[in-house]
DNA sequence: CTTTTTGCAAATGATTTGCATTAAC
DNA sequence: GTTAATGCAAATCATTTGCAAAAAG
C-alpha cells in the first residue's frame, strides 16, 4: 500500500521537508478522503498524539498548495481535503446529511471541464458541485412524504 | 427601476413580513451583486442606520431560504448574495483579486447544468465555480512573467 | 550551521444563539 | 391580539498569527 517511504517522497519530490506532521496527514487524508481539519486532526493524533492541531492546520495548506492534497469546500461547510489530485473529477453533496460522492463528471464526456476563455478571464479549473440528496436521504425523502 | 413597493410584493409572495430590514437587504444586494455581509450592512446603513447587524443576516438567510436571493460562496472566501435567481448562471473566480463574474455556462449551451441521476444520488442542481486570473490580474502577471 | 517547521497560546472574524421588545398582519 | 421579526449582547467555532524551541537538510 502506501505507505510511509512513498510519502517521504512525495514530499522530497515537491520540494518540502518530510516531517512527522506531512506524513500523518498524507495517510488521514489517504485512508480517509473528504475528511474535515478536525477529523484530520483526531485521525493524526491516533498514530501520532504528539502533533499539534497547528501542525495539521500548516501542513493541510502547505501540502494544499504543493498540489499534494486537494482543499474542497462546499459552500456552508467547512474545509475538506482529499488525495486524487489533478483528475477533474468532481463532487456530489448531499443537502441533507452533507455527505461528499466524487464523480468523473457525471454528465456526458467532462464537458464542462475545457478551460476557456471568457470576458477576458483566464481560466485554469472548472469546480462543479452537484447538490441534491444521497440515496439514504432520499429515502427519508420519500417515507416523509407518504405520511 | 426596481424600487420599494416591487420588493414589498416579492416578499408578500413568498408569504414573508414586509419588513424594513428585508426591503433594505433586497435593495442592496439587487443594487451591488456579489457583495458579501458585511458590505451588505454598510450599504443598508447607508439609508437605513437603524438595522442592526442581525437583522441583515436573518434577512439574507431567510431571503435565501425563500429563493429571493442567491447565496453563493467560492472556496476560501465569506458568503455572498446576488438577485439573479432561478436561471442557473455560474461564476469565475479570480484567484488574485477574487472579484466574482456572472457567466452563463461559458462552455455550450448548458451542458452540465442537466440535472442527472449518480450513484443513487437525487441531483437537483450544478453548480459550476471557473477558478483563473481576471483581466487585470492576467495583465500584472504578463508583467511581471516580462522582468 | 542555517532555515524551515513545530508547538503552544492568544487573537481574529464571520456567523449563530438567546431573549425581551417591537412591529406586522 | 397573535405571531413573527427585530435589536442588542454574548457565545461559538474554524482558522490565523506570533514567537521561542526543536528538527530537517
Amino acid at each position: 500500500m502506501d505507505d510511509g517511504e512513498d510519502f517521504g517522497q512525495m514530499l522530497r519530490g515537491a520540494a518540502l521537508r518530510v516531517t512527522r506532521p506531512r506524513l500523518a496527514v498524507l495517510d488521514a487524508v489517504n485512508a480517509h478522503p473528504h475528511l474535515d481539519t478536525e477529523s484530520i486532526i483526531v485521525a493524526v493524533h491516533e498514530f501520532s498524539p504528539e502533533v499539534s492541531r497547528q501542525a495539521v492546520y500548516n501542513s493541510l495548506h502547505t501540502l494544499a498548495d504543493a498540489g499534494l492534497v486537494r482543499r474542497i469546500q462546499p459552500a456552508g461547510s467547512v474545509a475538506r481535503y482529499e488525495s486524487r489530485t489533478g483528475d477533474n473529477h468532481h463532487h456530489m453533496v448531499c443537502r441533507s446529511c452533507a455527505v461528499i460522492t466524487d464523480v468523473d463528471c457525471a454528465v456526458g464526456e467532462a464537458p464542462c471541464l475545457t478551460a476557456s476563455d471568457d470576458n477576458g478571464f483566464t481560466i485554469d479549473e472548472a469546480e462543479v458541485t452537484y447538490w441534491g440528496l444521497c440515496p439514504a436521504c432520499s429515502a427519508v425523502e420519500v417515507v416523509q412524504n407518504a405520511r
